[in-house]
RNA sequence: GCGAUCGUAGCUCAGUUGGUUAGAGCGCCGGUUUGUGGUACCGGAGGUCGCGGGUUCGAACCCCGUCGAUCGCCCCA
């Protein structure tokens, strides 16, 4: 007789349960309120797009497409692959459905997103994010409303201790001048970078700005700076984004080395990071931004449609959550305990009222009847109410505790007359 | 893909230089007690010590491999 193995989880999945599990409910549910907040309207997206979708619009050489993507074959022959992040999607979405008239268009959605990554601390192989777009907006207006509404998710999380880090890539040009620049610079000191940054040379020489190696760190400082080449266009365009945060009162630090993975992005680049040596620093380990994006204004061309500015970002809800004061799962209004099997029914159909007049109610009334009062007491409700018979008589007590939700309030309103003994 | 640390009960862990039938707390189930109650006590269920080899008279413990987890590098949310 063999035992059936139980199959185990694939890595870098996760099973969210408890604490965490509300902690990550109220991330969704604050992007939701404040999303509607600024009008954003709702999207829902396939979780898997043809392959090309992805390739060519996030950049054959970045790592996501070269190594991380989930990809296969459908019983079609047609290769396909598991969503790695929202952007590329919901710009097909808009060529493909014809989106253009309802340009400017603001799009929020959240769900699942797929990297065939190492996991650690903050960092899944299926992870969730909550992502906002504006497609069709080339204003600098765009972005500014984009970072608003990114930084009042945040606050309205209550997470503090983090700092907007804003840069500008320029336009094509700017951004194609830069790199140029910086090839040469970084090439001429080759032998002395680290092999990683020799590596990003040929690559993604933009990322050599933010490697961690002190041998590259040591040239970073001196390394020609995007400012020196940014056209008078997307100067004042940098310009009008940061008067318009000051103008919103969001805060904002400048980080001329910050830019982003992808091919896709132009003019503004951004993230939110943890301050250092904050408890939010240490609570993410070395995965330390919780939201970034930028300006895209390339990416619907790359996919074969009329260029269209957009912005946008997506933050990870895992590692805002990890952020979050997680308010510990919180007893119910009332706990009914049939302290006597003979009064077990009247327990479910008072439960049964309870919850029809809109009160959160547990029911006792399995097991040994002398525990069910003290295992009631240990789930922490606001209330108790213990039906028992005494004397040979029903009898009905309602114990109050600590937390006096405004629900008991009304369960008092409910059995003011109904004969019961309050306590 | 690379590196480090770690896998003993549902959970948190103990297990002394290798030495009989592998333990505790919490949780769970049943019972007793406490004169309406978060108590105490008794009992019970639950473990192929991640898995597979090796060394040894003898392995939870030592060695090798493997799988998994965690953290870091790369990259990224």
């Amino acid at each position: 007789m063999s035992k059936t193995k139980t199959p185990q989880a694939i890595r870098g999945t996760q099973d969210i349960f408890g604490p965490d599990a509300e902690a990550f409910a109220f991330v969704v549910e604050t992007f939701e309120r404040v999303r509607k907040l600024y009008r954003f309207r709702r999207v829902e997206m396939p979780v898997f797009e043809k392959t090309e979708v992805f390739a060519r619009s996030i950049g054959e050489t970045t790592d996501i497409v070269s190594k991380e993507m989930y990809s296969f074959e459908d019983r079609g022959g047609e290769s396909l692959t598991l969503r790695p992040e929202f952007t590329a999607g919901i710009a097909r979405a808009f060529l493909t459905n014809g989106w253009q008239q309802h340009a400017p268009l603001k799009l929020a959605t959240h769900g699942p997103l797929f990297r065939y990554e190492r996991p650690q601390k903050g960092r899944y192989r299926q992870f969730h994010q909550i992502d906002a777009e504006i497609i069709g907006a080339a204003e600098p207006q765009a972005d500014v409303e984009l970072l608003a509404m990114a930084d009042q998710v945040i606050r309205e999380l209550g997470i503090t201790d983090v700092t907007l880090h804003l840069n500008t890539l320029g336009d094509g040009d700017s951004r194609e001048a830069w790199r140029a620049a910086l090839i040469e610079y970084f090439g001429a000191v080759r032998g002395e970078l680290s092999e990683d940054s020799q590596e990003r040379l040929e690559k993604n020489p933009l990322r050599i700005l933010d490697s961690k190696d002190p041998r590259d760190r040591k040239f970073v400082a001196d390394a020609p700076k995007i400012d020196q080449f940014l056209s008078d266009d997307a100067r004042a365009f940098f310009d009008a984004v940061t008067s318009g945060l000051d103008a919103a009162g969001v805060k904002w630090t400048r980080a001329e080395s910050l830019v982003r993975g992808l091919d896709y992005y132009r003019h503004t680049a951004f993230e939110f990071i943890p301050d250092e040596g904050s408890a939010a620093a240490d609570a993410l380990g070395s995965q330390s931004t919780i939201l970034g994006g930028g300006r895209y204004d390339g990416l619907m061309e790359s996919l074969g449609g009329a260029p269209t500015p957009a912005v946008g970002w997506a933050a990870g809800i895992e590692r805002l959550a990890m952020l979050v004061d997680c308010a510990s799962e919180q007893g119910a209004d009332v706990a009914v305990v049939a302290e006597n099997r003979d009064r077990e029914t009247d327990a479910i159909a008072l439960v049964a009222n309870l919850r029809q007049h809109g009160i959160e109610t547990e029911i006792f009334a399995t097991g040994s009847p002398r525990k069910r009062f003290d295992r009631a007491r240990k789930t922490d409700p606001g209330v108790i109410i213990s039906l028992d018979i005494r004397d040979g008589e029903p009898s009905g007590t309602l114990k109050k505790h600590g937390r006096v939700p405004d629900a008991v309030m009304r369960i008092e309103a409910l059995f003011a007359n109904s004969g019961f003994e309050t306590q």
